[in-house]
DNA sequence: CCGCTTACTTGACACTGTGTCAATTGACAC
DNA sequence: GTGTCAATTGACACAGTGTCAAGTAAGCGG
């Protein structure tokens, strides 16, 4: 095996990812974690105090091998409202399915786990603070809308980008990620970009 | 008590939804719902054979206690697709606040519960319905907007009227009831409603 | 080679919430 | 009275999380 000599944390770690995104996030037990990894359960809670705080180490690290801050350099380096919008989009189409897994067991978690509430909601908010400057971008071209105030409008741009309206189109009614990508651009761009005077 | 006689079983989907309601949909057990009906635990399985059937008993029960069809009237009786359009997502902004605690309970009972799943994709899929209806009477007018096919019109303003979307604008982002109409309103016309040749 | 530490294992157990089962009670009807 | 219906009581199985105590195996410094 080549993660043979990896610390263990690393692997539980691994394991869990690997379990997460194999499952969707769902029925993803402490005992199967373990016995992924190759050790006992107990030995689990050994590195992390509760599946909570497991869960929350794993979307840390998958955000560290995925390498966030470069996939978000295109968005931050546009020189115009407009392209910075598409490029934000274009960058979460593309992140979503990838952290899917993780989200998901997340978001399921948060109902009746205060930690991971939080964790969750850190994440969103970070993503929020993406959507935030894109439309502040617009509004310094003066291209943004009428109608909408910046935060209004980061709300709603915010709220169209969350996970559960990607999972809604891409696994109840059939879109690709690319479809996704194409049609979340076109209709950010209907709904905050002024189409004149 | 004025509820003194009225049959158990009624009672019981009374207290749920009291209780659903009172706690946003979380940590509302079996044995919650009996103390507040006056009962056993054990006689809520006399009426109902396991968690799952009762909620979605209370959710019917609810839906016809609110009179989901009288409501809808004003959208049917519509006389152009953009006014159809504007009275159902009117129609949908106010029931969503009457569901919000069993819609929630159900929401979450998905994730490990089959029949609940079931049970609110049916709730969901006559959503789907009106939406569908909405976006028929805009193409009959010629006034789908260009890029549209009729169904991916429909997933888009079925995902973006979903219900987490609400919850996600009213209780993180502070929307009103009568904001969250409004705006919804606006973006679906930006959207959906072709802006001229 | 001894003794200590570190990482892990094994197995038992507490707790929560759902759902089941069996025996019992009280009331009303014929 | 006898039957039956609704409800009660209490015990229990089950799953999954988390805790605890005792044991083992490897490595390392003296």
């Amino acid at each position: 095996m080549s993660s043979e000599n990896i610390e263990t944390r690393t692997r539980i770690l691994q394991a869990t990812i690997r379990l997460l995104e194999q499952y969707g996030g769902k029925g993803v037990r402490m005992g199967d974690i373990a016995k992924e990894t190759g050790i006992s359960r107990q030995a689990v809670y050994l590195h992390f105090a509760s599946r909570t705080e497991l869960l929350i180490a794993a979307i840390r690290y998958t955000g560290d091998m995925l390498d966030v801050d470069g996939r978000l350099a295109p968005s931050r380096a546009a020189t115009s409202g407009v392209e910075r919008l598409r490029l934000y989009i274009e960058f979460w189409g593309n992140y979503i399915p990838e952290i899917y897994g993780m989200a998901k067991a997340l978001m399921m978690a948060q109902d009746t786990d205060k930690a991971a509430a939080a964790a969750w909601q850190d994440r969103m908010l970070a993503m929020r603070d993406g959507c935030r400057a894109a439309i502040d971008a617009l509004h310094s071209d003066g291209m943004l809308a009428k109608g909408w105030t910046r935060p209004r409008a980061t709300d709603a741009l915010w709220t169209m980008l969350l996970v559960p309206n990607w999972e809604n189109l891409t696994s109840e009614c059939g879109w690709s990620t690319k479809e996704y990508i194409r049609r979340m651009t076109d209709m950010a761009e209907r709904m905050f970009v002024d189409s004149g005077s």
